[in-house]
DNA sequence: GAGAGCTACTATCCATTGGTAAGTAATTAC
DNA sequence: GTAATTACTTACCAATGGATAGTAGCTCTC
């Protein structure tokens, strides 16, 4: 066994892994996935087809720079469609493709973990922050 | 029906989706759970525990910064729990409390729609592409 | 026919966030 | 005394995200 440094192992270290990452698309799209406003928008297309306003509305704090930029790589990842309506205001429908249903379905089961857990996450916070004062 | 200009209006729906917002927790536990390096660190703390090192090793592309700052937020949210050895150097270890473990499972859910789908993905990209020439 | 209003966005500016890289503490090994 | 270990901080800077204002094209009202 050849005496490697530290360095040189650290650096294998880095390039084995980094050579893992461009490989491996699934952490690319799962950070993709992972962003606050692509959760909430597919959380709102799930019941059904809705307007651009329409889900600005609905998501609150929501900007509309941001809704149009999720709403574009979501289209573009094929997530969900875009159907323009040419009539006077013109009339834009977002709504989930098939894919985009099938990745709903865990989307919501996330939100609905929210849903029941906020509770004890609460209570853990308050203990930490008892346990641990500023 | 008194007269009320869009400005009105507008601001009146802000502030209904404004307090909408303030007594909904789910939406910022979601945006919470809805971050690239908690989804990555739940998913490699799935499996059993880990070293803090080995976490920062396992997850490609993590800085020692984000890395501390997700583990201590899941901390702090009771998903995960720190244990120290005062050994020489130091040993951290973290693993998934049972509340992260039943939040585990829908996170590596959401990761295995990732690697079954990413292929379709990668098909709707590609043809949005060729639609939508820069 | 002038102004307000509608929808679905862009554009701009600025605060916050996140990445990079270097430093720290405490101790052992050489 | 120098290097190495682990588990972090800290400082700096580029990039991201949010708030706000503006745009296009048409209609409706007065």
């Amino acid at each position: 066994m050849p005496t490697t440094t530290a360095a040189q192992r650290r650096e294998q270290a880095r390039a084995d892994y980094d050579a893992f990452l461009r490989e491996c698309p699934t952490n690319q799209l799962l950070g993709r996935l992972s962003d606050k406003w692509v959760s909430l928008v597919v959380a709102a297309l799930a019941p059904g087809p809705m307007r651009y306003s329409d889900l600005g509305r609905k998501i609150a704090g929501v900007s509309p720079k941001m809704l149009t930029q999720t709403l574009r790589t979501l289209e573009r990842d094929g997530i969900i469609s875009r159907t323009v309506t040419p009539s006077v205001p013109v009339r834009v429908d977002y709504a989930l493709t098939p894919l985009g249903t099938s990745l709903a379905g865990l989307l919501t089961a996330v939100k609905a973990w929210a849903e029941t857990h906020f509770d004890d996450v609460r209570a853990a916070r308050e203990t930490y922050d008892t346990e641990n004062p500023a």
